[in-house]
DNA sequence: CTGTTAGCGCATTCAA
DNA sequence: TTGAATGCGCTAACAG
C-alpha cells in the first residue's frame, strides 16, 4: 500500500495536519518543520489521495467531456483543446464517447455524478431536453451546440441553419438543382436546422423539396458509403450531395473512389463540420466550418468561470463559414 | 447536495447498512424492506457516492490509459477498443494524452495513483526504464509496445524490427536503391527496432546506410511535411521513402500533392501502424500493419486478468504484417 | 506556528 | 434478516 499523511506526520514528528498544510501551502510553517516534512515525503514516496480530498473538499477538479464518437477528428481535435484549456486551471479531463447512444449518455453523466465531476461537457446529446434538466440539477452541465433557451441548462450553441443554407446555396449557384441531402441524427437540434438549411435554399430557388433525395445517415462515414449506393440506384441521380458532417461526406467519396465515379466531375460533394485533417484528401472538400473547438472553449468558461481577459473572446457570437474547396464543380 | 445513503435509510427507516446491502446485493433483505428502500431510492433521485465507495473498497474501477496522441487515428481506434472491452468489465477509462512529452506521463501516472486507479496502461511511454519501474511499484501497471523484460514490469510487445525490415526490404525489391528514412522517438525502444530493421534491410542488398537519408521525426504529421522539403533539397534525392509512423507518412504525402510530386510515380512511400482512415486517400498508403488493437485487448487481460475463454486468443503471439496497397512504385 | 476533533459517504466486521 | 461501531485518507474549524 501507499503511503498515507500519517505515515508521513509520524516520520515527520508532526502531526497529519501539519503535513496537510506543507503540501497545500495553506498556514505558517516552520521552516525546519517543512524541511523534515518534505523529506518524510520523498522517503516514503508520499502521494496525496486525490479521492480523499474529494471527499472532504467536495471538488474532485475533474471535468467529464461526453462526445458521440472520439475517432471523428472533429472531437479527437476538440479533446486536444479542452484537455490542454482544463489543464491550465488545474482540472483533468474525463472523456466518454456515447457513440450517439442515448442509453450511454445516461450512463455517463450517472457516472460523472458518482464520481463528483465538478462539471459535465455534452456535445450534442441526444438526451431529452426533461433528462437534461434534470441532471442539471445535480451537477453543473453544459450542453454544446444545442440550444437549451427557455432551460435552466447552460448551453453554447451556433446556428447551423444558415451553414446549411450557404452550403445549399452554393450548390445552387454552382448550376446544381438536383441536390441530395444526407441528413444525421435529427433528434439534436443542430441537426434537424441543418435540414431546415438545406429545405429553405431550395425553396428559395424555387427547387421542389424531394423527399427521395433526402438519405438518413447516423454521422459515420459508413452511412455516407451507403448513401452513395442509394444516390446511384436513383434513377434520377443528383448531381451534388451535401452531407449533414464532414465524416459522411468523405464516406460518400470513398465510395465514389470504389465503385470510379470522379468528385467533382461526376458529382459534387459538400461537407459539414469542416474537420481538419492531417492529410490533403484529393479532392479536398469543401465543407461549412465549424467552430467546435472555441465552442468548447466557452463551455469551459461556463464552468469554470470567464477568465476576465478573454470575456470579450468568448462573448462573441460564434459563426459557421463556408470554405470552398475542390469538390464541387460549376456546371 | 445530493442524497446520502444515510437520507435513503431514514426515509425507508432503516439502518444504512441495510441500504447498502440492497444496492450491492450482498447478504439478505426481506422483500419489504427491499422494496421501501427501492422506493426511497427513486424519490430522492439517490445515486451511490463512487468516491465513497472506492475510499473503503480500495478499489476504484477505473484504468487510466496514456498515449501520445489521441488526434492519431491508431490511437483514437485503440481507445474505442479499450473503452469497449473495459465497459464490458464494470470499469470506466481514464484517458490522457502524453503528447510524446516525459514530463506529462510523470504527471499522469501521478494523477493515475492519486485518484487511486486500479491500474494504467502507458502506449509506448518514453520514460525511462528505472521511474517505470518505481511506478509499478505503487500501481499495477502494463507498457505496450516496449520491452520491459528482465524487469518486473508488465509488458505487451510486437517486435517492430521485423515489420520495419520487411517495409525496407520491399521497397529494395521494388527496385529503389536510394530509401530515405524518417525516424521517430529513439527513446522508445519500438522506434529504435525499426531503424534497426531499415538499416540492416539495407545491409543485407549491400546497399550502404547513409546518415544523410534519415530525417528526425516526431511521430506528427507536420515532421512528415519536413522531411519532404529536406529530401527534396537533397543533392541526390530518394526516391523512396519509410516513413516510421502512418502520420508522418501521409505529412509527406500531404507536401507531396502540395508541392506537385506525384505519390508513387514521383516518390514512393511507406509508412508504418496501419492506420485505418475513415476515407480512403488517393493513392493509398502501403505500410505496415500493427496490431495495437491487440495489443491493448492483451494489456486489459493482464491487469484484470484472463477471461478463461480467451486465453488461447489472447496469448498467441502477435505480428506486424506488410500491407500493400498504391504507394510504392516498381522501378 | 501546530495540534485535536470531527466528518466527507460508504462498506467491513462483528454482534444481535 | 438487520444494526452499531469503525475506519478508508484527508482537511475544516477551532483551539492552543
Amino acid at each position: 500500500m501507499s503511503a498515507t499523511i500519517k505515515d508521513v506526520a509520524k516520520l515527520a514528528n508532526v502531526s497529519a495536519m501539519t503535513v496537510s498544510r506543507a503540501i497545500n501551502n495553506t498556514g505558517y510553517i516552520a521552516p525546519a518543520t517543512r524541511r523534515n516534512i518534505e523529506e518524510a515525503i520523498k522517503k516514503l514516496h508520499y502521494r496525496p489521495n486525490t479521492i480523499a480530498r474529494t471527499m472532504v473538499t467536495q471538488k474532485s477538479h475533474i471535468i467529464s467531456l461526453i462526445v458521440p464518437d472520439i475517432a471523428n477528428p472533429f472531437f479527437s481535435e476538440l479533446i486536444k483543446v479542452a484537455e490542454a484549456e482544463l489543464r491550465k486551471h488545474g482540472y483533468s479531463l474525463f472523456i466518454s464517447e456515447a457513440e450517439w447512444n442515448i442509453e450511454n449518455e445516461r450512463s455517463f453523466v450517472n457516472s460523472s455524478i458518482g464520481r463528483m465531476a465538478d462539471g459535465v461537457i455534452m456535445f450534442t446529446p441526444r438526451l431529452p431536453d426533461d433528462e437534461l434538466i434534470a441532471f442539471s440539477e445535480s451537477i453543473p452541465l453544459v450542453v454544446v451546440d444545442r440550444s437549451m433557451e427557455g432551460t435552466s441548462v447552460m448551453d453554447v450553441y451556433v446556428d447551423n441553419y444558415q451553414g446549411a443554407f450557404d452550403a445549399t446555396e452554393y450548390l445552387i449557384q454552382s448550376g446544381h438543382r438536383r441536390i441530395g441531402y444526407i441528413r444525421g441524427w435529427e433528434d439534436v437540434l443542430n441537426t434537424k436546422r441543418r435540414h431546415e438549411g438545406y429545405r429553405d435554399a431550395l425553396a428559395k430557388y424555387g427547387i421542389e423539396y424531394d423527399e427521395s433525395l433526402v438519405q438518413v445517415g447516423d454521422y459515420r462515414d459508413q452511412s455516407g458509403f451507403q448513401s452513395f449506393e442509394y444516390f446511384m440506384a436513383l434513377p434520377e441521380r443528383p448531381t451534388a450531395v451535401f452531407a449533414s458532417n464532414d465524416m459522411m461526406a468523405y464516406g460518400f467519396m470513398s465510395a465514389c473512389s470504389r465503385y470510379g465515379k470522379k468528385v467533382p466531375d461526376d458529382i459534387s460533394v459538400i461537407g459539414f463540420d469542416g474537420i481538419n485533417l492531417f492529410f490533403t484528401p484529393v479532392p479536398a472538400l469543401s465543407t461549412v466550418n465549424h467552430p467546435g473547438n472555441e465552442m468548447i472553449r466557452k463551455a469551459i468558461y461556463l464552468l469554470l468561470g470567464m477568465p476576465e481577459q478573454e470575456i470579450e473572446e468568448v462573448d462573441k457570437y460564434l459563426y459557421t463559414e463556408l470554405v470552398l474547396r475542390d469538390s464541387v464543380k460549376h456546371l
